[in-house]
RNA sequence: UCCGACUUAGCUCAGCGGUAGAGCAAUCGGCUGUUAACCGAUUGGUCGUUGGUUCGAUCCCAACAGUCGGAGCCA
């Protein structure tokens, strides 16, 4: 029984074959005089493979109504090219149709707008456009694995769905299983979620920071990757509602620590897609971003410029630029400070670390000044804000004057608040968006395009 | 959420106060070891929705919806 072949493996076979199977979607059919050449592609990589049908084929005349989009299997011949612009083809001995995709199948043959594709998210993987950022992404996802697990970091799986509504990072998605029209309530009017599935009210995470760094101070060093909620109103090409999030997390380490992992993270994942998906990344270079790959060997080759906060407000004022906002001490770094650093005045990533306490997190170690914590931002070109990390406050009485300073709820963190009761140690994390890493590698400008099924406001087809 | 732009054929767009046009796609035919093949013909649209102004609206005005860009929030 003749096994399926993948056309990537096809394409890098070492000489003809007498006998493949080999299957596919049609991209492109063209018509020759004895013969047609059917174009077909099955998404193991950018190229297609040319089959030859000739017209002695038993099912030629259907053969010939192969449209875009129609489906086959292909037993024949692996033999050279006459053709340029491939090494192999495939003299078909016999052509199975699968199915014939109708007249109205939407991809053309083509380029079309990827506001268009989103409409159509479903089918857009067939594309090479869709089909090489979505490769890449698988890549680049095995790349983060591989990082943590060389390193011995243990992968944790933090929970989706959260009791907590004190993570601070956002606004949250409510998880219940209440009637929404027919709400039980309390005899003050209140809704009653005793009556819920938990028994109280349940949100989807923003992060799974708080619980990495229990499991951190248990294991050592840990990663999170998973899904990540944020029902924020944010319709911008950076953020969508749904997105990954890869969040290490180190015990006994300082946030010079967590920079460096950044560092190595953000370089070893770029050397990989590099190495691994070169075919891809040259239509990305082609069609998409022309100084893709000088950006990212910029980023392979060059260590990332390290600043503090305070630096960072001297450099701007320094630069003579006007900003939209000017940069003052105090305030958070605005889209176009963070692009400026990067861009012009780094012209490589840089990382900002040491902010004011006031803008930052609650739960970042104060720094001895008294005024900053030891947080630290990797910014790079186009994207912005890549990594937010911090070094943890690993005092129990600081971290309780903080939160109570916040005005928050010192019993809602109870069970966080013990790693630092029991043996509290240093220890310091980072998150990333993982769309962003994609934004970078590939030099796609739109979150919505390096998601499968992108989740944004008033969005949530397919 | 705020500011701005946009919404016309399957796609990309043009157009104009008197009910619409191109290229590509599709369909049909021709030619051909082709490469988003080529040549010819044909088909295809209640101009985002709802109101208003007007003798008459796809065009002017308003509201709404959606899309895109910038900002904020952040990853």
């Amino acid at each position: 029984m003749l096994k399926r072949t993948k056309i990537v493996k096809l394409l890098s076979s070492e000489s003809e074959q007498p006998q493949v199977l080999v299957k596919g979607w049609v991209k492109t059919r063209r018509d020759a005089k004895d013969f047609s050449f059917v174009e077909i592609n099955d998404g193991s990589c950018l190229k297609n493979m040319q089959v030859i049908a000739n017209n002695n084929l038993p099912n030629y005349e259907e053969i010939k109504k192969l449209t875009t989009g129609s489906s086959v299997a292909v037993k024949g011949k692996l033999v050279a090219s006459q053709g340029g612009s491939q090494k192999y083809e495939v003299v078909a001995e016999e052509i199975e149709i699968y199915s014939i995709a109708p007249d109205d199948f939407p991809l053309q043959k083509k380029k079309h707008s990827d506001e268009f594709l989103r409409t159509i998210a479903h089918l857009r993987p067939r594309t090479n456009k869709y089909g090489a950022a979505f490769r890449i992404r698988s890549q680049l996802s095995y790349a983060i694995h591989k990082f943590f697990q060389e390193r011995g970091f243990k992968y944790v799986h933090t929970p989706i769905i959260t009791g907590s509504d004190c993570e601070g990072a956002g606004e949250m998605f409510q998880v219940t299983t209440l009637d929404l029209n027919n709400l039980p309530r309390t005899a003050d009017g209140k809704i009653d979620y005793s009556k819920d599935f938990f028994g109280k009210e349940a949100h989807l995470t923003v992060s799974g920071q708080l619980n990495g760094e229990m499991y951190a101070t248990a294991l050592g060093d840990i990663y999170t990757f998973g899904p990540t909620f944020r029902a924020e109103n944010s319709n911008t090409p950076r953020h969508a509602a749904e997105f990954w999030m890869i969040e290490p997390e180190m015990a006994f380490a300082d946030i010079y620590d967590d920079m460096d992992l950044a560092e190595d993270m953000v370089r070893y994942c770029v050397k990989d897609i590099m190495e691994n998906c070169a075919e891809d990344l040259d239509l990305f270079e082609k069609f998409v971003d022309p100084i893709l790959k000088t950006t990212l060997d910029n980023i392979m080759n060059n260590s990332f410029a390290r600043i503090t906060y305070s630096e960072a407000i001297e450099i701007m004022k320094k630069s003579g630029k006007k900003f939209e906002y000017e940069p003052e001490y105090g305030i958070d770094l605005q889209t176009e400070h963070e692009r400026y650093l990067a861009e012009e005045h780094f012209k490589k990533p840089v990382i900002v670390r040491d902010y004011p306490k006031e803008i930052k997190a609650f739960y970042m170690k104060l720094n001895d000044d008294g005024k900053t914590v030891a947080a630290m931002d990797v910014l790079v070109p186009r994207i912005g804000e890549l990594i937010g990390g911090s070094q943890r406050e690993d005092s129990y009485d600081k971290l309780v004057a903080r939160i109570k300073e916040l005005g928050m709820n010192v019993e809602d963190y109870g069970w966080y608040l013990d790693s630092r009761k029991y043996g509290s140690v240093p220890h310091a994390g980072f998150g990333l968006g993982f769309e962003r890493m994609m934004m970078l590698v590939t030099g796609i400008s739109n979150i919505r395009d390096v998601l499968p099924f992108p989740r944004t406001p008033k969005s949530i087809n397919f």
